[in-house]
DNA sequence: ACACCAAAAAATATCGTAATTAATGGCCGA
DNA sequence: TCGGCCATTAATTACGATATTTTTTGGTGT
């Protein structure tokens, strides 16, 4: 069907499942919206087999559901569940950075003060103006946290963390949808204090401190969501 | 294809899926086997649209691995990723575990008790004898870590148990096909004293002693694999 | 004769389309 | 209003076409 199509190694299948993740975790696929396979095929411009494969998979990350011979759904959001993700995210997350602080050395003592300085960097440059949905930021700020993490051992503890982070992700992003952050909170303090712990090998405290931070992440988005229900 | 399949919501997609998924935990697909898409047709008596679509629903379990255009393959076994997944189980297992204690109620230590009991007059009927791959046990024994943590009120958490058991899972029953599991360990008391813990509410106690658990289990089946290997 | 590479052939994975099967909704009669 | 029946819609699966990878083959140079 594709003459040459160089430089790909992927599959259809993999391209779409990875297009539709994004879509829902942005939300321009809306909660709860049915996936009727059909309009997924014209929208997406590909077949049944690669679109039903990349949904198999979506289910495995749990952004959409499926219901025996009725179909497809984009996961539900509902607060509980906010609870529920964060709770086990700042469980997973935590004990990853103590391993990743246990594991330190000089190299990623140097990589997550690259990360920080780029994030703080961006912030400036932000000067007041509110960070969420700036792309630039969003990216650093990921960076910055996959750093933190990025000595932990633990092959399953990154994978299940991954999936947690994109859940947490899809909440934050909608609840941006729905109105303007609150801006009664300095998460750049919050980064600092993470960093400043993490460098110095403050096992404890980085971890109650990045708790802290999904905490409150959780309890903004949290806010916007139940005003939205 | 089918006449009238009554009884059966579940599309063949699932049905394969969970044939597939039985194989390769039990190790009739053995590890880092080449899964040919043909010869899978054939054995599973399906065609290739729902065999794919389980195959990337088996992927997500890490049951199966897959790269671009060159198909799959039963996801390998390694001591490293042995003694990974118990980690991880052991500390979502024990919080799990912790909840579902500071949640207990009447109802709970019946179910627990019975499950205890129940395991209790299996192991009895066998007197003496390995209990490992016999059905009921491993029913009883399944049902007793269920009930363990089943008033956990994160659903999240035990989604994730639900996985790690799988993986687990799989390396224990390869292990018991390669050799006897060594006897010099009493799976029985080390159950009782874990009952008896979460029946008095001891949390500390009791969390410590899944987590032992866990880690004996392991000992047996990384002893088993070192050799084979 | 042997290693190395290129090109053809075979095997295999991937995908689009069409046929099959099941669920849904409306209509009619009780 | 309540079922039951049929038409419509949608999901599921089979199958055939295409693209990719792997193996084999044959040729060339050392």
């Amino acid at each position: 069907m594709n003459k040459k199509t160089e430089a790909t190694s992927k599959t259809l299948a993999d391209l779409v499942y990875q297009k539709i993740r994004t879509d829902i975790i942005s939300g321009e696929l809306k909660a709860s919206e049915k996936l009727r396979l059909s309009n997924l095929c014209k929208k997406y411009d590909i077949g049944m087999s690669p679109l039903r494969e990349a949904l198999a998979r979506l289910t495995g990350d749990a952004l959409v559901v499926t219901e025996g011979q009725r179909g497809f759904w984009v996961a539900p959001l509902s607060i509980e569940e906010l609870d529920d993700i964060t709770n086990v995210r700042a469980l997973l997350e935590s004990e990853a950075l103590q391993q990743s602080i246990q594991n330190s050395d000089e190299e990623w003592k140097d990589e997550l003060s690259m990360a920080f300085k780029e994030l703080t960097r961006i912030e400036g440059e932000l000067k007041g103006r509110s960070y969420d949905l700036v792309p630039e930021w969003e990216e650093a700020n990921k960076v910055f946290h996959e750093v933190l993490v990025s000595r932990c051992q633990s092959q399953w503890m990154k994978k299940m963390i991954k999936i947690l982070i994109q859940q947490s992700e899809r909440y934050r992003r909608i609840s941006l949808t729905l109105a303007e952050s609150k801006g009664n909170r300095n998460v750049h303090d919050e980064h600092e204090a993470i960093f400043h712990a993490a460098i110095q090998g403050n096992i404890l405290k980085a971890c109650r401190l990045i708790e802290v931070h999904l905490n409150l992440t959780t309890d903004n988005v949290r806010q916007v969501l139940e005003e939205s229900i």
